[in-house]
DNA sequence: CAATTCAATATTGTCGACAATCCTGAAGTT
DNA sequence: AACTTCAGGATTGTCGACAATATTGAATTG
């Protein structure tokens, strides 16, 4: 009967998905990525099934799965909150992603087909045509880096490494943008680095490449660092 | 002051588990690392939910929280079944170790507590204890390694390095071992690598600390890799 | 007026039933 | 005999209802 309410989905369903545990639990991470759901925010089992249309069964599934990946907390006879990470946290997850994407590049100048650098660079293209026309800055900040950063990932043909990275730390990291707009305040700066790292990538210096990227992540950390310093005070403890 | 270990592979409900979910999962847990549940097995809800004695919701969500964590894969409208790694996949797992552990072991140096390094000395000790009465052999090679990486992992203070290691990666190894019983052929060896470890970690020497736990892990990849080889010619190709 | 108790309410946890889909294997055709 | 078709059974997906637990807010008491 509450059909018209399964059409609320957004135009992320370009691909069908076979069950509505599955479809839901993308629409849930495309709401805490994009801040509909706060980090922090109870998620009323009730609520968001009816907001999805769906029943608590598939609902409770999808919360399962995103538990199993840390997007969301949950506690016995209490309820399931979005992930809220300290500031200290998420300079721990820009170390993790230091030592892993250090080797991820390293493994992708090794291995990334010439097709794939291309490609790499003609993405650069893009983004350096957004940022001097001042229309993608926002996409930039937001999602191009990260595209940027995941290409490389695959690019190391480490199934494990793109798992790890992309499901684990890549979501919080985008949760995290789009909350705080904590992202290179100097997109010209990191497409530079992006370039030089994309260079030691087709030169097949794999020594250079990681250390590059090592550099290029360990700045972005000091980035959020100095950013969240100032913020600390403004932000107030809200119980949701 | 010092931190008990988790009783991680508890055999019975030593814990009281407030939902039957979690209590699932953590048996199904069990089940697959004590190879009671082999890789590629299929995972039959109305079996599992009989011999558990629960119905199938909760148990539906202990597989979508272990799909979350990549010890289940799941077909839609097919079914769940225990992940099966090939060879390559375990190698790969073993060079994100290689990288994670790394930066672990070199925080770990500079964050570990006396109290906690001498802990992790007694541990060696036990361990010696096992490796000279020939009786622990099997503990050693199956738990006891792990015992230590994991103290290591715990001593960096880096909640996400432990949640990446403990829960996504641990698990797949701890599966593996019971199952091909790869492990460390020469527990001697492998002990005098972590008394190696423990005392660059004592002298706080975070540089050196990770150089050796990286090389110890790399050897340890290089024993798989030789293993798995002889296995796989072999064994051949089977089509029955 | 503050602290405590306790009952009403809302939310979470669990279950059994039904619908949708897939797998199996037997019947039929060439 | 081999291939296709299709019906039956089994498994997965979804739902609504009920039980168990936590949160709340008001009444009571010092």
């Amino acid at each position: 009967m509450s059909q018209e309410a399964k059409q609320r989905a957004s135009t992320d369903t370009d691909q069908e998905f076979r069950t509505l545990a599955d479809r839901v639990c993308s629409q849930i991470v495309t709401s805490i990525v994009t801040g509909e759901l706060l980090p922090g925010q109870k998620i009323s089992e009730p609520g968001l099934a009816k907001r999805y249309g769906i029943s608590r069964g598939p609902l409770r599934e999808a919360i399962r799965r995103l538990e199993g990946w840390r997007l969301i907390e949950r506690k016995p006879h209490v309820g399931a909150r979005v992930v809220q990470l300290s500031a200290h946290e998420l300079v721990e997850i820009y170390r993790v992603r230091e030592a892993l994407e250090g080797m991820a590049c390293r493994l992708a100048a090794e291995n990334m087909t010439a097709e794939e650098i291309a490609s790499l660079k003609h993405l650069l293209d893009t983004h350096e045509l957004s940022i001097a026309q001042q229309e993608g800055r926002a996409y930039f900040q937001k999602e191009g880096d990260l595209d940027f950063h995941y290409r490389i990932v695959k690019g190391s043909k480490n199934a494990k490494l793109e798992e790890l990275l992309g499901d684990d730390l890549y979501q919080l990291v985008r949760m995290y943008r789009y909350q705080f707009s904590v992202s290179s305040s100097r997109p010209q700066r990191a497409l530079k680095e992006h370039r030089q790292i994309v260079d030691a990538i087709e030169a097949h210096d794999a020594e250079l490449a990681e250390m590059l990227m090592r550099r290029h992540i360990s700045a972005a950390r000091q980035n959020i660092e100095d950013k969240l310093n100032t913020v600390t005070t403004s932000q107030g403890d809200k119980n949701g």
